[in-house]
DNA sequence: ACAAAAGTGTTACTAATACACCCATGC
DNA sequence: GCATGGGTGTATTAGTAACACTTTTGT
């Protein structure tokens, strides 16, 4: 009635990339990199990193190269969020559906991405007023993180190869925001089967010195798409019934 | 390398749709709608029902509106599944990315759905080589809408306002092909508290007469996406503390 | 009375939780 | 020795699953 759409509707690709860091204060928490927009709309406003698709790229390794572009790091787990195409999410007379997804990267290598004036890293739980519905879009993935740390091992994805249950514990206790008890995530962990000691131990400390661990790769993670999930049941159906 | 794809990519909408019907030998299975391909490529196969996203439509109105011309039916639930884009999926030039949904229609509406000589029902367990990577696409829509039943309320979709208990369980029954214990099905569903007796009850059967049931409309369902699962949380961390 | 499905009760087993306690190391 | 985090044991509780049993209807 107001005014028509003519042209087809643009795809772009977006990624929420999280990430554990020292925020200001020097407390590890779980942080994301935003893009200052650099033209009209929204112009100024703190935005999700993004751009448009190539025309041979696979959607994921889109979401992989804004993940680069942004911070210079590669992506240790990178799923589909969902697509957002409400006609009135982008303010003016251009429709774009955006293909959402998120990742996680390794909080080592966190500290060293690359610094610009147009890229800040901003807590999660303290995020300023985006552009677009890109806050709507980082609830969901704060949600979505949250939920699927609780029934999948997506964990690890901010660690490295190797790490201590202590490391790994920090990972939940921070994303979850609540402490959780140290025997009972031990074994909870262990009877999911999904690390392997590694026979090593990390001395140093004013402790007993603890096992190191790593994620047993024969097992696929669980639900990371379409292409994945199905060989990861196979596996789980064929383990269960031998 | 080969050749290159200039063109934009282009969007389309896609929709799985399941129901519960009769198949040929008279048992009730969980059966969805395809639709015979009329031009190149895969000409003559089936398809899942999808066209272009129009201008000012929203993704979810395009999956109604695919639901709607393929079946003459509205659907009773309604979820984004994944968005298709590998560029080697669309066999010719032209690339095109397909954002899926998954829907439920009642069971008694899909006995009385359109029939025509291009759109025909098939068993879910028994679909034939289809076009593009459509059988991907079912197959993951398959094990998401088991998954979901199991922790979610998505069965009533494929139900009228009022059921009986048994008429619930039998939709889990066909759904995850196994028999369930009425007693603990019983007990697992009232505690979950999803469900309210009308106080009426069905008589006719040689049996006890059973009673009716309504879903708690006041409870969302989860994770229908980002619009609504925040309510749904907001509003279930409110019931909690009270 | 009998069949058939509704609905209840009981028991065993398994997973989640809380918390007390011992172990190995650096200082 | 003692502080610190690593690691184990144990009792309680809540949820799952298996299955025997009683209830109410139509014929």
């Amino acid at each position: 009635m107001t005014h028509r759409v003519a042209a087809p509707p643009q795809l772009a690709i977006s990624t929420v990339i999280f990430a554990l860091r020292q925020d200001a204060a020097g407390n590890t928490t779980l942080m994301l990199p935003l893009v200052q927009r650099i033209r009209e709309p929204h112009l100024g406003d703190w935005a999700l990193p993004g751009g448009p698709l190539n025309a041979t790229e696979d959607l994921s390794d889109a979401a992989a190269r804004n993940l680069r572009e942004t911070t210079g790091l590669e992506p240790r787990y990178l799923e589909q969020l969902y697509a957002f195409g409400d006609p009135a999410r982008s303010s003016n007379e251009e429709r774009v559906v955006s293909i959402v997804y998120w990742a996680l990267v390794e909080s080592s290598e966190a500290d060293q991405a690359i610094q610009s004036r147009n890229v800040q890293w901003f807590a999660a739980d303290c995020i300023p007023n985006l552009a677009f519905d890109h806050n709507l879009i980082v609830e969901y993935a704060l949600w979505r993180l949250r939920t699927k740390l609780s029934y999948s091992r997506v964990a690890h994805g901010f660690l490295g190869e190797e790490f201590t249950l202590s490391q790994l514990r920090e990972v939940y206790e921070i994303v979850l925001q609540k402490p959780l008890d140290k025997a009972n995530f031990r074994r909870t962990i262990e009877a999911s089967k999904s690390i392997v000691p590694t026979g090593q131990r990390v001395s140093g400390g004013s402790h007993r010195p603890p096992q190191l661990y790593t994620y047993d790769k024969t097992l696929n993670l669980t639900d990371q798409g379409p292409l994945t999930s199905k060989s990861a049941i196979r596996h789980n159906s064929e383990t269960s019934t031998k």
